[in-house]
DNA sequence: CCAAAAGTGTTCGGCTTACACCCATGT
DNA sequence: ACATGGGTGTAAGCCGAACACTTTTGG
């Protein structure tokens, strides 16, 4: 039986929550965008397959990866396939996407995704619901900002991937209570306006609950 | 690659949680204890597969089923083979084991586990840890209780799970507020003490969230 | 009438939500 | 001085936790 890796592999830029997907330029599904995927190697787990499968494609390693469901029957029924899905959260900034003109990755907003192969849909719909039950509790947006950051653009992060606005001082007081977060000291100046202080995240390694 | 299906299948009796394991007679892992588990078959789905072996085991099929989780390297780092981990949960009063005796299916305490092959630690403690949460805000208890019962039995239930006791007054609000239970007019008297009012599940369908 | 189990309300603290003004800087 | 974005506190409602007595039955 055949095991693929499927890589949900997530973005905030422009204040819209986006997914990177592959242009199929052969069958099956030629013509129709779907999720990065492949298969693992010889004496390769399927996390470092996910991994593997997450560089090749942005060129970043050190970012949140979590297996998130397995999927049977994905391609149309036809059995014999089984695809253990993961997602990636990445920061744009960092990503160079590989240069592979026959399969045009690109970012696309997960508000307005073309038709997706093999019923990718699924596990759209399963990453974004758990990407926005990790943020509530979890430090897992580090792997979307960079090194520091002010809490108005950590505030801009979580209102794109939730699609809506959040009241500036609740915000703050949840992410300060939860102690995931320290002052770096610094502010940064941007035009007009007070100077923000910076954060970091406290740890930038995945919490294990 | 090389797919297995696991299924933990959980039940509560005698005010324990336990778990349903199978002697391994044959190598690899001879004399240690095991999760049930096999492989799909020809046009099988992974789910299918899984509620197949749930009634090779205990006979009872229509109870609550769900993915768990996918395991590689279980069998020792050796890699080559996946388990995609299942969990469930039965009503053992309904439950006939199945007489194989070189397997000695038997129920074991959750807390109290003999030393199990393939690191099937791992997939118990998941299984375990996600059944706590789905009892928290779900309907998946109706799969481990009679088709009626009393509000104790059900808290019994809960607390044979949990591990620990619970407050009779604040336990009984928590259900009926979440609305998966109705009376059924019905009462039950059990030897000394005042009858208890009979309780449903309005659904004995999953839960889908 | 006593033992046994069922049933029932209220209070307190913590958490989430809603809401409006002052502060520091650039132009 | 004014425009721009940053930063702060408080009150109200909701939820979970703690807690003790009355009711109905069997023996």
């Amino acid at each position: 039986m055949n095991v693929a890796v499927l890589v949900v592999i997530l973005t905030v830029v422009e204040g819209e929550l986006r997914v990177l997907l592959i242009h199929r330029s052969a069958e099956p599904a030629m013509g129709s965008w779907a999720l990065p995927g492949g298969f693992p190697q010889a004496r390769e787990t399927l996390a470092d397959a996910a991994a593997r499968k997450l560089v090749e494609e942005t060129g970043v390693s050190d970012v949140y990866l979590e297996q998130l469901f397995t999927f049977d029957g994905l391609d149309d029924g036809t059995q014999g396939s089984v695809a253990v899905s993961y997602f990636a959260l990445v920061d744009t900034r960092r990503v160079r996407l590989r240069d592979e003109p026959a399969w045009e990755p690109r970012w696309h907003p997960v508000q307005a995704l073309p038709p997706l192969a093999f019923n990718n849909e699924r596990v759209m719909d399963y990453a974004v619901e758990r990407l926005r039950n990790k943020l509530q509790y979890t430090n897992v947006a580090y792997s979307l900002m960079a090194q520091s950051f002010t809490l108005s653009e950590l505030q801009a992060v979580y209102e794109s991937i939730f699609g809506r606005r959040f009241d500036k001082r609740n915000f703050r007081r949840r992410m300060l209570s939860q102690g995931i977060l320290k002052p770096t000291g610094k502010t940064m100046a941007r035009g007009a306006g007070r100077p923000a202080e910076l954060y970091e995240f406290t740890s930038r390694a995945p919490m294990v609950l």
